[in-house]
DNA sequence: TAGATTGTTAATCGATTAACAATC
DNA sequence: TAGATTGTTAATCGATTAACAATC
């Protein structure tokens, strides 16, 4: 709506976009704040502005990506985090192969810098796209040096302590997920839940 | 417990092993059917059997990959999908440079071929790893081929019939989260939710 | 002033959990 | 038979929503 222009929205109509009930949308941003204006309606720019302060988004973030695979290659290459006030800062990877080449414009550094890199930089988000086997390693020294966010792509549960928050982004899940529904699709009315 | 070789497991042990009540996890199994014993609990591997079945997983699924940037590739490559009863049975692009590549073993084909393909080995999940740009045209496309379950990786809400499943891997919104909960955590008690 | 729409209260709904009869 | 543990009922809890006073 912001980039379309759109001045003011009524929570029904926001509700209506967003696919909630309307007296939710009302409760939910009241969270924020009374950000509204009673027989009008909400300003679009202000309330796209309260609630990107809320979530963080108007901070700039640095990120490292451990791991240079195809997949570290790929969120590297990811133009969508720029946009979103995420800069990646360093790219580290295990192989002296790969030490040294360019990702995205960054320079390839050697897991052996992660520490002092991550300090220097001031690194706060980490993305794991290493081999499975080396995820919790690189986890545990990463959060020795500090961070407290990480976004794990690698097919293991982390084990951190309570105050690291982490991600995982499971794509065996996501295709398990699709494939629950797929064979419902499929079974029909004879696979009710209740059916033996 | 299936792989350590446990026998069998109370809905107690079960309950504090996935950190949930275990009054819920009853609840939860008892909607798949009365797979436990009184006086004993579940057995391990009948249990595993069951919730197998009923995800959909004892079945085998041809999944084809749509776009071979590093995105791609990385999924092609990821060995945790073949475990899981997926099999990536076709891998497109439109470049003409890489068609006929060999990815993972297989042959990429011409977006051209996409029908044809789909229709032939039976595929009933594509992944979507193309640009933003040709997401929804690549969608609509795989959707009148007649598949009804899509991984979308490209950033962009695509629009499908109301008979088709979409789960979509949003790399920004999951830092966006991560984020989120930093913020909460450097601002510290003065970031409370009520505060202005 | 009349109409519109927010922010919030109170009612409703559904999910979680404690408790326990059934039963191994 | 005594102890253990499931499957389910009933109570509790929290989330959603209808309704409406406040107010632009």
């Amino acid at each position: 709506m912001a980039e379309r222009g759109t001045a003011t929205v009524s929570s029904e109509d926001l509700a209506a976009a967003a696919g909630v009930n309307s007296a939710k949308l009302r409760k939910d941003l009241s969270h924020l704040g009374s950000y509204g204006t009673r027989g009008v309606g909400y300003e679009v720019e202000y309330l796209v502005y309260q609630i990107s302060r809320e979530l963080g988004l108007t901070q700039d973030w640095a990120v490292a990506i451990v791991g240079v695979g195809n997949l570290g290659r790929a969120l590297a290459n990811y133009g969508g985090f720029v946009s979103r006030g995420f800069r990646i800062a360093a790219v580290f990877d295990a192989d002296p192969e790969v030490v040294g080449d360019d990702i995205a414009g960054l320079n390839v550094e050697h897991i052996d810098e992660l520490e002092a890199v991550i300090k220097r930089r001031g690194v706060s988000i980490v993305v794991l796209a290493t081999p499975a086997v080396a995820a919790q390693e690189v986890c545990d020294r990463v959060v020795s040096a500090g961070v407290t966010s990480i976004l794990n792509f690698a097919p293991v549960v982390l084990t951190v302590p309570d105050s690291v928050d982490v991600r995982k982004v499971d794509l065996s899940i996501e295709l398990q997920i699709l494939a629950f529904h797929e064979q419902r699709k499929a079974g029909g009315p004879l696979m009710a839940v209740d059916s033996q």
